[in-house]
DNA sequence: CTGCATCCGTACGGATACTG
DNA sequence: CAGTATCCGTACGGATGCAG
């Protein structure tokens, strides 16, 4: 292959492939990664799936204790990305509600498949685990 | 609803739900990120979906330059958890070879779903930025 | 070629205090 | 309640040098 790039090596058969049409292209992936790779967004979109919720709610929804900086930072951003809406009731004390915009809606499928793949593979994740760090007593890798 | 979690406010029709049976549960999902979500893990994956790559290889094959450190570590993470395996021909120079195990090509699905809906989406978001961004001259998120 | 060790800057996220 | 502002520690990742 002349300048390496989605090395055409072993195309295996039965296997979606991932096209990045110009080597250093990101195929669309580090997007998705970039939006959602964070330590919160998910936990966000997973809640508000279910429905409307309000700050503390969503707060105290989200497992883990978020603190009130990263749900404002996470929302925001998910806001300014068109998937969350955010609408603000001007009362005392101050009322705000969040929500999945329809493009928030449909992430929501691809979190199941995500969900969905953890669940299946963890259990043999585990296990690679477990016999690799036995087999590796004093490595730094984790 | 008593303690929240999961909150059942306003259940969307032909939404996939994701459960999570405990509060403070990660329902899976954190699993997967904590494992993909890093800067580099995808685009291993999504280059040895191809086929068998060396060392070097699959440096060059990866876009944006990624330093032989993080090549590294990357590789050995993937490794660890049994997606990725390494195999070395003692050789002079040395020739080291990775591929996916069959837990590894499990996950081109996954990543495929993600790299679509990434695709699809992108127009929608750069617009959705590009209002809000407007609309909010002076903001630190970002 | 493959990889480890070391140093170092930055970005992410937590804690806290204060405002409308 | 729903934020904003500030400070601060750490973990991630890049650069470089050395070794088998």
């Amino acid at each position: 292959m002349s300048a390496g790039h989605t090395a055409v090596t072993t195309p295996v058969a039965g296997e979606p492939v991932i096209t990045c049409e110009t080597p250093q292209d990101e195929c669309g992936v580090r997007d998705v990664l970039d939006r959602l790779g964070d330590k919160w967004s998910v936990y966000v979109v997973v809640e508000l799936a279910a429905g409307v919720l309000r700050f503390k709610e969503l707060q105290r929804a989200i497992p883990g204790d978020i603190s009130q900086r990263m749900l404002t930072l996470t929302v925001r951003r998910l806001e300014r990305d068109g998937l969350v809406k955010r609408t603000v009731h001007p009362t005392i004390p101050p009322q705000v509600e969040y929500e999945l915009t329809d493009m928030g809606h449909s992430l929501t499928h691809l979190v199941k498949t995500l969900a969905d793949w953890s669940i299946a593979h963890r259990p043999a994740i585990a296990a690679a685990r477990e016999t690799w760090d036995a087999a590796h007593p004093d490595s730094d890798v984790r």
